[in-house]
DNA sequence: CCATTACGCTACGACGAGTAGCGTAATACA
DNA sequence: TGTATTACGCTACTCGTCGTAGCGTAATGG
């Protein structure tokens, strides 16, 4: 029975983190340059984040879900095709950057890290589930036996592939370009039919 | 023909830098307290490191340097003791925390990227290549053909091994067991099959 | 013994996180 | 159409940390 909080504001402050992350970076996004650009107050903020941590999350979280995996006929070029969209948004500095800095910190923050695993991995985990049935449609894997076993399946694969396209680009400092999805995609597949024998 | 630095001041830092990184975590890492605990002015740090980022690589390279590959009599036996103990070391909060950190950092700084290549993936490359060579005199792995083929393969296992054990550990937030690690190594070994025909 | 450099110390400026308090604007509800 | 209730903007503030300046002193090479 009172005014309600402006969903408009919580819109102007998200894309106002995104603005702000691309041209300073994490170090020097402050609190004080995300609420002059999406005008409000810094305490509005305040109102609705706990700190710039969760904000970022947030902000952030969207970046991920234009990840898509269109039919590109086969298992083997639908993973490439996937390895290449998601180390084409690693290759943002506001994707890269704020991804980064919020796992850092939720070293230390377990709140945090609830955040990130909600709204960004099990988000993205749809990636896997859904490569996974496209390909037992075509008969290039077998079907689904056990749930349990399919779900662990699903989780090692998305922690392969994931971690193995940011470890390359961001702790190697090598560039993923198709020859080494390729190379890549070769090495998950060959692992996959020794996983599903 | 002068006072050279102090050597031991040099290790009193890098060993309270890390005794700080236990208890502080990342975030609450301040210069000061390190120069405290260290028993040397907060002006001595400056004159040696730039800045807090490139103080911590330092301190925490020598970390990884504990990880070894015991033959434990297969190819199998090895990538899971490796995965394990890569996990058991970042289980330690100073490992985890500070790799995370400076790795958020270099996503903006080419330099720190460079010191963390140089003085952490460069140096812990040599225990897939010692893998490699071990599994190769057992006759599970073809010995070398092309030097650069073995090279891109090296990288791409590393990447893979360390990535997946990071992403599952930090980003996912599951703990690497060892029935975890029994299924990355059936994925991972199915895989270098694939690669090697 | 002396030039040179490192070191410790104190003090300081700059900046950003996060909070408090107040007046005002907007809205649900009666 | 009021009226209670809550969001909002604003200003001002505390607090902590970074990074630097300047100075006197200690250590070392020649």
């Amino acid at each position: 029975m009172a005014r309600p909080r402006s969903t408009q504001a919580d819109q102007a402050i998200l894309d106002a983190t995104r603005a702000v992350l691309v041209e300073s970076g994490w170090s020097r996004l402050t609190m004080a340059a995300v609420a002059a650009r999406a005008g409000v107050a810094k305490t509005t903020l305040y109102r609705r984040w706990p700190g710039k941590s969760e904000l970022v999350v947030d902000a952030v979280a969207v970046l991920f879900d234009e990840l898509e995996l269109p039919d590109r006929g086969s298992l083997a070029a639908d993973i490439e095709g996937v390895v290449l969209s998601f180390a084409h948004l690693l290759g943002h500095p506001e994707t890269k950057t704020s991804l980064m800095a919020v796992v850092a910190e939720s070293t230390t923050d377990a709140a945090l890290r609830g955040r990130i695993k909600a709204a960004v991995v099990d988000r993205q985990k749809r990636l896997v589930v859904e490569g996974r049935v496209r390909a037992q449609a075509r008969g290039e894997l077998p079907p689904d036996a056990d749930p349990v076993r399919t779900a662990r399946s699903v989780d090692l694969i998305f922690d392969v592939i994931a971690g193995a396209v940011v470890h390359r680009s961001l702790v190697s400092a090598e560039s993923v370009d198709a020859a080494w999805a390729r190379r890549f995609t070769a090495l998950l597949l060959g692992g996959l039919a020794a996983l599903e024998a």
